[in-house]
Order: C-alpha cells, then structure tokens, then sequence
DNA sequence: CTGAAAGCGCTTACAG
DNA sequence: CTGAAAGCGCTTACAG
C-alpha cells in the first residue's frame, strides 16, 4: 500500500543500496542518479520507515524525558525548551510521565527505555546511588537536570543561595516571623530542591538571629491549592507571621489568595515571596525569585547532543545557571517595624 | 553487550519463536516452559528491542499528538489527559510540536509521520479539504480534539453558544460598550475557536441592541501580554468599554494587570469575562467560562482506542463537551447602570 | 559511483 | 506445545 524503498528502487532504475544513500544525502552518489531517485521518491510520496531504519543502523533519532509530572509549569517549560533544540537535530522526543512512585521505580530500575532512546534527559528525580549506576552501565548518554551529579553531565540552579537571597529580602524588610510553605510533605524520593531551598531560610533566619519556628513551615505540594491551604495553617498559628517564603510561584499564587479572602493585605499585612517567575508571577505582581527555565532544557539538549556526537569521556560538564531576586509588589517592609531595623534592599 | 531474544533462548534452552511467544504471554507454551523463559529474560535483565518486533508486527504501539503550541495551558492540558490514557494501553506518545507555519505545512502534507505511529490525534489545527483527504487515504486512525468533522472522529465544544453565555452575562450586567480580545490579528491558517467566539459575541451585541464597533474589537494573540497589550489599546479610544470579553483566561489576565496599572478598579470601573477556566482562574477570582480540558484529551485517546482496536467504519463520532459560566470576582454591574435594566443574572 | 548480500532483532505462518 | 525459516524494510561493509 505504503511505498518502499524497493518501489523507489524500481521506478528510479536503481539498487535499494543506492537509494538508501541518495536519499541520506551520503557522498559518492552521481548527481544524476541522486536526482532521478529524489523524483522517484517524491513521485511515490515515500518516507523511510523508522523502525527499519533504525534496526538497520542501530540508531533510534530519539530522545527520552524523563519527568515527575508533565502537567506543572516548570516541566513543560523544561521539556519545550529541550524539545526545540533536539528537533532542530532531527531527534524525536519521548516523553516518560513518571508521576507516580511506581511508574519512577519501574523506568529507572527496568530502564526500559534502553533499546529506544539514543540518550535521555531526567528532569528533578532524585536518583539512589543503585539506579546511577544502572544508568551508567547502559552507556547510553545521560544528562541531568535539576540534580548534581559527578558521573553525568548535570544544569541546575543554586538552589541554596538563591532561597537565601528570597529570605533575606524578608529580613532586610524588617520581618521577624516569617514562614516557609515548602514543598511535598515527605516524599520518600526527597526531591533536592525543596530540601535546600528550606536549608536556605534556615541558614539566613539564623544568621539574623530569628528563631525558627517548626510551625511556621508547612508543605504546600507544589500546587495553587497546597499553598492555599498552607497559608490558611499560617494565619491560624499564634503569632502568625508577617512574611512568607514559598518555594514555588503556584504556592505563592495559592497563598495570596487565602490572604486576601482572609480579608488582610499584600503587602501590607502579610509578604509573599515566592520562587520561578512563573509565566503569570508578572501579572500578579508577585515578587519572586526567577530562575531561567526553557534555557535549563536547551542547555540540557545542548549537552546531551554533544555527548551522543563526540563520545569525549571528559568529565561530564556541570552548568549552573543564575537566578535572581525580582522584586514586585508582593512584599514590602514590616508594619511597624523600627526603621532603625529596616535595612535597604536595593 | 545488551541482551536479545537469542541470548534469552539460549539460556532457557528453548528456540527464539518459544521466547518471543512465552513473553507476550501467548496461549499454546507449557507453563515449565514459560517459567524458565520469564527466569532466563529476567537474569539476562532482557527487554524486547521496539524497532526490531515493531517492523516485524508491523504495529508500533505508539501514537502521535499534533499540537499548535506546546506551551500553552489548554494544549499541555489536552495533551496530559490523552497522555494518561493511552500509557494505560500500553501506548507511547510521540509529540509534533508545529509551532510554525512551514512545521504545520509539513506535518500535515508529508504526513510524514505514518509510518511510524499507529494513530494520530490532531488538536485544534485547521485542515485544508486536501489535507483532510490525505490524512483519510492513510487509513490511519484519525481522532480530532477542537476540529468538527464528517470525516474523522472528533472532539470539541460549543464556542459559539459559551461565547454568547459569556458576552450575555455581560449584557445582563448593563454594559452598553463591551470589547473583544480575540485571538491571533489574522492568522492565515483561521483557527476556529476564535472565530466562532467572535460570533458569539457579535450576535448578543446585535441581539441585545448593542451597537457593534469595531474599535472594541482587539487581537490579544492568546497570551498575556498579547492580552495586556489590547487591553491598553481599549482604554485608548473614545469611550472605552466598561466591560471586556477575553477569548482566553491568559489574555484575561493579561488585561486585568493593564486596567489596574492604569489606576481602574474591577469589576467596578472594568468588568472581565475570560475564556478556559485557567488553572490560575480561580485564584486571581476571574470569571470565566469553564470548559473541561484534560477531558478533551482522555476523550480523544479513548476514540482512538476505539478505531484501533475495532475498525468499525460506523460513522465517526463526535462529542460535544459542556462548558459553564463560572462567576466569580472580575465582573459586576455597570457603573450607574439603570438598575431597572439590570437583569438578574444568578 | 553502484550493486549484491548479509544482517539488524524480532514475529508469524507452517509443520510437526 | 515447540522449532526452523521466512520476512519485516532498511543500512552497510565489501567488491567491483
């Protein structure tokens, strides 16, 4: 029904040898022939077939992603930004949903993608020191993304200092109690980012010599709602706090609302600092921490393309990308604070 | 290096066609024999090579999904919802992101895709008459998400009608002057939502009396910046609407941030009706008409099941999800509206 | 510059 | 219930 390259082969007068090379634009192909199998193919409408192609020269064109959950924000723009660089190189992209604990344990243990992928990206997911070297012994190039790694090539963010830099505009607005709505509430796989983004507020409350107070951190799951129902938990605490950190813009958005329908102010009764810059972090006005997230896919792609081009075994590359503080109008000084305490903040 | 049906029927002392047959879990192989096969796969950490069993089966357990924009909310959304469904049947997704025009040309005229998936589901692409006999002489299962059709099983909502539900609980609210913010300015390829938004708006205006004028009428190009770009142009022209219909809760939002910058309260000096029910919708307390997204996708994917599995040539369903008005705080009465022509809405 | 042939790793009639 | 063998549609040394 569907032409092959058997059909083309006829119709151009030629062997199918030489209609795999014309059609690959492989050298050593007399411009004539190259012409009368280009119209042959054109003629008969024919595309490879894939499967065969890729059987044959032991090479898939493809690319595996491999991430938590493909709905949120921060992943489609990782994916898209990836997925820009890998087609414009003539790679398709697989993409592995793996939300749940299971469907994680499952692709990185039976790392079935082996024998379909020519390399893969894994977006965020913690991996246990077993799995790295499964992955490592497949010798199928492997970039990370979100996670440090010595034995692979890896782009993060300084998860660490760029929390520090949200608290401390907190601090340096004269706030004296403020909460953190963090991430999952204990995922077992202990993703990395929300951990050192709590270290971070840490560090910097005791650094002020602000007592941290257990009830003032509370999940929000990474969601609108979670963060709206952990800012709810923070203005039911005695001495509520006067600013919030939450370690992403969907939390941050949840939590405005509950205090706005809690009938209080932004910024004036309560600040919200929240982490990304968020496609919509602009137009709420949300001051936030941004970090550049399609670049992390393309750099990512970059890096993974160079790895299946050159096989160099140099030591794998480790990017880390900026962030910085963008200050809007979510949060402003401390109502009534001394002023004497208030410190500028640029 | 990695294991193949020879090594596994090697170990277990059976012939390859026993491995290959014992595996997919056929009739017709003694359970002894099985077992040793499961033992000697799961030694060897054996996984089958697609390519190889996908030319010899001549299926490819995968799927395509053609989507405009990747990125975007509603297509992210759409794509989960199909995603979901198909990975239960044992499906990979293969992602066509044809952001571009030429992207779009290509895809859908070398359709070069066929070979390689053993259906494809097209959402919210327009398709030329040819393109649509093309896609059916591939007999290829077909499913469309956003699309009517007569040829293919499709997908969609009412525009037309959630459009004048959304424009008329303008009206009932007393605004004389309302704006549109519509999607691209003049996309060659004429996606219909827009279009048939438009409609909607243009009939309750003219059924209600209202007087059409084009000014008021603004394309937003589907973002939010788009969205707060026409909003400031609306507050520029001789009497400015009191109310705006956004044709999706990016632009919607986009909008809101342009009337408070300018100093405008809302609802109380510009009411705003988006288009989506955004996931952010409800936390910023836009109304808007809600339509089910991810809905559309597991619809989809359920209605290329369907024409995998049985290729019942019955006539092509299509399916119409409901969509809703959802008030909530962006919208409220004209500002010294008669309250006798106010017309209760709730 | 071109072709004949082996081979990629499976699945599937066909025999037995 | 099991195996030998053909075949899926390509690519790639190897000859010439």
């Amino acid at each position: 029904m569907t032409a092959s390259i058997g059909d083309v082969a006829a119709r151009a007068g030629v062997s199918v040898a030489t209609v795999s090379r014309a059609l690959r634009g492989l050298p050593n192909v007399a411009p004539s022939t190259r012409a009368r199998v280009l119209a042959a193919a054109s003629d008969l409408q024919y595309v490879v077939d894939p499967h065969a192609s890729r059987l044959a020269a032991g090479k898939t064109r493809t690319m595996g992603m491999i991430v938590p959950l493909f709905t949120q924000w921060f992943f489609t723009q990782v994916v898209s930004g990836a997925e820009a660089v890998l087609a414009a190189s003539g790679y398709d992209v697989l993409l592995y949903n793996v939300g749940s604990p299971t469907s994680r344990e499952r692709v990185l243990t039976d790392l079935s993608f082996r024998k379909r992928v020519d390399g893969v990206i894994v977006i965020d997911l913690p991996l246990t020191e077993e799995q790295e070297r499964r992955l490592e012994r497949l010798d199928l190039p492997v970039v990370l993304v979100g996670i440090p790694s010595v034995r692979f090539p890896n782009v993060t963010i300084d998860n660490l200092m760029a929390a520090r830099t949200a608290t401390r505009h907190l601090v340096n607005l004269g706030h004296e109690h403020i909460g953190l709505i963090s991430g999952m509430p204990d995922d077992p796989l202990r993703f990395r980012a929300p951990l050192e983004r709590r270290t971070g507020y840490r560090q910097v409350l005791m650094e002020a010599g602000l007592e941290v107070r257990d009830e003032l951190d509370v999940p929000g799951n990474f969601s609108m709602r979670g963060g709206a129902e952990a800012m709810a938990q923070l203005l039911g605490v005695e001495h509520p706090p006067s600013a919030v950190f939450a370690e992403s813009d969907e939390m941050a958005i949840g939590a405005l609302k509950t205090v706005r329908d809690a009938g209080l102010r932004v910024p004036d009764d309560v600040s919200i600092v929240g982490f990304d810059d968020h496609e919509v972090a602009e137009y709420v006005g949300l001051t936030t921490v941004s970090q550049p997230v399609s670049d992390q896919g393309e750099v990512a792609a970059g890096l993974l393309l160079d790895r299946v081009q050159a096989d160099q075994e140099a030591s794998p590359p480790s990017v880390v990308l900026p962030t910085k503080l963008v200050v809007r109008t979510t949060t402003g000084p401390r109502r009534g604070a001394r002023s004497g305490q208030l410190t500028r903040f640029g």
